[in-house]
DNA sequence: AAAAAAAGTGTGTTCGAGCACATTTTTTGT
DNA sequence: ACAAAAAATGTGCTCGAACACACTTTTTTT
């Protein structure tokens, strides 16, 4: 029944050769319509998928994949997206792919377009990144396209119809997750939202994640519930936040949109007297060990090791196997607290 | 640097033929010390890889690869077992891999060991099966193992020396996850533990499950809460839960430990005086109809899919790829509520 | 020392797709 | 009608590992 036909079987069975019935696949052309005719009838017949094992051993090409990635040192965060790369480096090793990771500091816009100069001379076949800066994305994204170099981007959604493939989370409803577990953790009583950042470049994500969270409270119509947003900055958490905490008696639960949950953490620590829930992203060293702690209640695992493996994966997939590159792949929302953290840290 | 060195390219920098080098890489013997030598210094000198696309192409062994299920229609929590297996199917269908399923009735040892006389008559090279017999599982295994079929399980855990490689959960970490959700939800109160099951064949599951439960509350020191355990099936629930719930007033929780939290649900849903947290297992439609409407605050993922998918895929690539087959895999126990369920239904 | 056996080594084929090139058939131009 | 050009078709090699088999060298036996 399904028997695995060869080219040669094809040949065989409309009584041409293999190199005839090899034009017919790929399009080649010159095949007289009385061969054509022979060979459709026996592709309809039976369902022949070409060995792509034998396809992937014969071709020479070799394919090379770049990663822009901001450089973990600047932001552990990153961290385990090169772990996810380099899953991604062993799965696909037996094959003729270069997989290529290259880190720009995510404080510098400088270094974001310096780093893609150099990904443009190693004229790659396809590109993953993480599109930290919007407009310096939208022009490098150009840039790409007109080499016709394929793109894929992770972690960051940015709007430009230039862009065909996204891997990242829903953060709108990872707020709305995080609303929910804010809302069973607390009777009632003030939250705030801190979005803790060096710079700018994660507005957006960070707003998002606000928006769901507030949707969620306004959905539900607590009255006992009031919603404030907080901006800090590493420098000034020390003063501002002790301060914040003074002004808001009231003040129950914090919803950290980024990944320093660890810093509004290790104040709170010294504010011995308050007790305040915390709901952060990602299981980063320091917000696992607070978690541990009891000081943070929840963590919003996004998953990055994934989202960089997938990112690169569906690429490679595409060239290797002629995959569809998916528009969208948004990852489970993990609900991380003490107990199963465990299964979570890689 | 990262060349990728041929049989071929060893053979020429040994200054032997490449039949040479393959008798000493498959240590097939017929090797003089001198030749022995030359190959094993160039080997120790580059880092020789086979290319495992080259490899199974020559291959013209048909792997086989059975699978043991019980049948779906009998009870839908393996539904997802059967996507997971196609999962596999898809992936792998370049590969001279055969993937089968075979169903058995979950309430009948006799069509469990039927289906395994099936499956011998096909001599696998494998077999995934999920264990729900515990006599009759060692008793299979031993067969298997004395025909040289390789044998890897899922879901349950049993134990047995002849069992070498297990996918699943900790069902003990799974309780208490549950129990630290059921007090987030919950003040204070009493909390069933209700094990609904036709047969006994999920005990050991479900007294895992327990187990954990308990051990959390045991851990925390809480005296508010009282803990109690209510053994049920499908054709007494609707008399004996009311009843249960009459007797016990301050009851405020329920942990399900299997997946038929739909059935408590749909009961209670009829007594419209009580508000009852309800925590169950698994992402069936039922089940998460329910969380929808909020009558099941929490659910536990037991990624059923997935577990089948690994256990499959595990067993290929150590054929095709010489991959080892990990002892154990333990899925992470996603918590899943209304917000990030949709994430997570395949 | 010659024959026989054993040990060691090299060669050539296979797997299936892909493509270059050689060969055959058909069409066009004179 | 015949050569030349164009179109159609077939042949054969490649990728790398695996293995059968043929061949050569060394060792053992008589």
């Amino acid at each position: 029944m399904d028997k695995k036909y060869t080219i040669k079987d094809i040949a065989q069975m409309a009584g041409v050769s293999k190199g005839t019935v090899d034009r017919v696949l790929h399009n080649r052309g010159k095949v007289s319509p009385a061969a054509l005719e022979k060979i459709n009838e026996v592709l309809n017949v039976i369902d022949y998928e070409p060995n792509l094992i034998a396809r992937n051993l014969k071709s020479t090409k070799v394919y090379r994949i770049c990663v822009l990635l901001p450089d973990p040192v600047f932001d552990p965060y990153w961290l385990p997206c090169v772990n996810g790369i380099q899953d991604a480096i062993t799965e696909y090793k037996a094959y003729n792919v270069i997989i290529e990771t290259h880190y720009f500091n995510p404080e510098s816009t400088k270094s974001f377009l310096k780093v893609h100069e150099t990904i443009i001379t190693q004229s790659p076949d396809a590109v993953l990144l993480a599109p930290l800066f919007h407009k310096e994305t939208v022009e490098i994204i150009k840039q790409y396209d007109e080499l016709g170099i394929m793109v894929n981007t992770f972690n960051n959604q940015v709007e430009s119809s230039s862009i065909k493939s996204f891997v990242g989370q829903d953060l709108y409803k990872s707020g709305r997750v995080a609303a929910s577990l804010m809302n069973l953790i607390l009777p009632k009583g003030q939250i705030a939202i801190i979005h803790i950042d060096e710079s700018l470049k994660n507005a957006v994500h960070m707003q998002e994640k606000e928006r769901g969270f507030r949707s969620y409270f306004e959905e539900k119509n607590l009255p006992d519930f009031s919603v404030t947003t907080l901006k800090l900055k590493y420098s000034n958490i020390e003063t501002k936040l002790p301060a914040f905490i003074n002004e808001n008696p009231d003040l129950s639960g914090i919803f950290i949109t980024t990944s320093k949950a660890y810093q509004i953490a290790s104040t709170l620590f010294n504010l011995t007297d308050k007790k305040i829930a915390l709901i952060g992203y990602d299981l980063i060293d320091k917000n696992v060990s607070f978690l541990n702690q009891g000081l943070v209640h929840f963590l919003i695992h996004q998953n990055q090791k994934r989202q960089a493996y997938l990112g690169v994966s569906t690429l490679v997939e595409h060239f290797l196997f002629r995959k569809d590159i998916p528009e969208t792949i948004l990852l489970p929302i993990d609900i991380i607290n003490v107990e199963n953290a465990s299964f979570y840290v890689s």
